[in-house]
DNA sequence: TAATATAGTTAGGTCATCCTAAACAATGTC
DNA sequence: GACATTGTTTAGGATGACCTAACTATATTA
């Protein structure tokens, strides 16, 4: 497992292995379309990395059933994603990189950063242990816990909430959230709720104040948030 | 010439443009057997892809006599050589990495930053002009004034000099040339010099007063100095 | 249970980058 | 001026990562 011996992952690797982790997360096995649709390829190329990825023992792959990180895998993804939100901290915290681009910035950096730069980069940071959308970032012995948290879309009129983390993948989605002023840390309260998948109406605290606003549920879906006691 | 529809090179597309640059810089055009010894691949390879570097108008390439880099080319080699030495700079001076194994941190990571981080990362050095091996740094419009110095192989016995600049490549030798005090705006005495290639003394200024020390000929080679007047 | 819809896999390509081995060109020597 | 040396190119492959099209497995439902 992870022996003396393990050739350094390729880019494309990686961002499989993160992927297959983050679906995992969610509970299931991740699957060939699952994977093909969160990295932009078709599900045959899927369907020939996997082969390579079980291969190499970073995955288990029930043909039909879906796939598995090993220990091994699951080390890897873990690494990565530490460098992953190390850089987003340190490119916005430190270089003032916008928040809503800095996941891209990173998505490549990720892949060419040695381990001693992203511990300095740590370091700089005073280790820190989410990035800017509110992911926990795994330790150096690639420990995480994931809260598991609700989404926005899930809470009902009146609860009371506080923003704890967001999909950071859309760069659009994230400057409208921004300027919502809807980001990690931020109070929130359900006002209104319109069936059938209706918008969502939040009061939004705010250092001046306040606002009320409005949005859908293909937005609410991607913030998560904890409830706060009454 | 790098119109709209230009593509993002590659990692090695670059490294090839950077590695021709380079070898132009000395005067004749950049030969295959040049390219292959410095990029460590075979001359094979470099066949190949000059056809491909030409078809993309990046160099001109006339068989058996050699390569030149096209405008468009230059462009995008002092592009990515902007990068790499300001990517220097900043790991060195902000991070702290050292001196002699920037170079290989630089080199992946120059393919991989936007433009946006390095313009961050120059502002916050205050926009440099050299490297930490005191090889200038282009402008954001491509301009650069190589001085032409020369070796400190090539000096002479009573020879005063400022050392300016060094060969990046070689962690090793870097690491030695440092603990000498031999790096950029060191003053050195060549106190002697032994014929048929044999060591060159030098006297080394030093915050504590100096020391004298002897390199050989390959090492020199990769010093660059400049002359003071006595 | 058979028919259909959905999801996954295989087959056969492409492209960029590298390789080795063999052919070929230029050059400098005797 | 023929010939060996050196440098360059072509031929033929390999690998990793992707693609489309065609086929197969599983799940759903009439």
């Amino acid at each position: 497992m992870g022996g003396p011996l393990a050739a350094p992952l390729t880019g494309p690797v990686e961002d499989y292995l993160k992927a297959i982790y983050d679906l995992e997360r969610v509970g299931e096995p991740a699957t060939t379309n699952d994977i093909a649709l969160r990295l932009g390829v078709a599900p045959a190329s899927v369907s020939g990395m996997v082969r390579r990825l079980a291969d190499q023992g970073l995955i288990t792959h029930e043909p039909y059933r879906g796939v598995r990180l090993t220990s091994d895998g699951r080390h890897a993804a873990l690494r990565t994603l530490r460098r992953h939100r190390i850089l987003e901290c340190y490119l916005t915290e430190v270089l003032g990189l916008s928040w809503d681009r800095v996941h891209e910035e990173a998505e490549r950096l990720e892949h060419a950063a040695s381990e001693e730069l992203i511990e300095r980069m740590a370091a700089a940071l005073g280790d820190p242990v989410q990035d800017p959308h509110g992911a926990p970032i795994p330790t150096r012995d690639g420990r995480v816990e994931e809260s598991t948290l609700r989404s926005l879309a899930e809470m009902g009129q009146g609860d009371r909430l506080r923003v704890r983390r967001m999909q950071d993948e859309d760069a659009g989605r994230l400057r409208y959230l921004a300027e919502l002023g809807i980001r990690p840390g931020a109070l929130v309260r359900v006002l209104d709720k319109a069936p059938f998948d209706g918008p969502i109406t939040l009061w939004i605290d705010d250092a001046g104040g306040g606002a009320t606003r409005a949005i859908g549920v293909t937005l609410a879906e991607q913030v998560f948030v904890e409830l706060i006691a009454e």
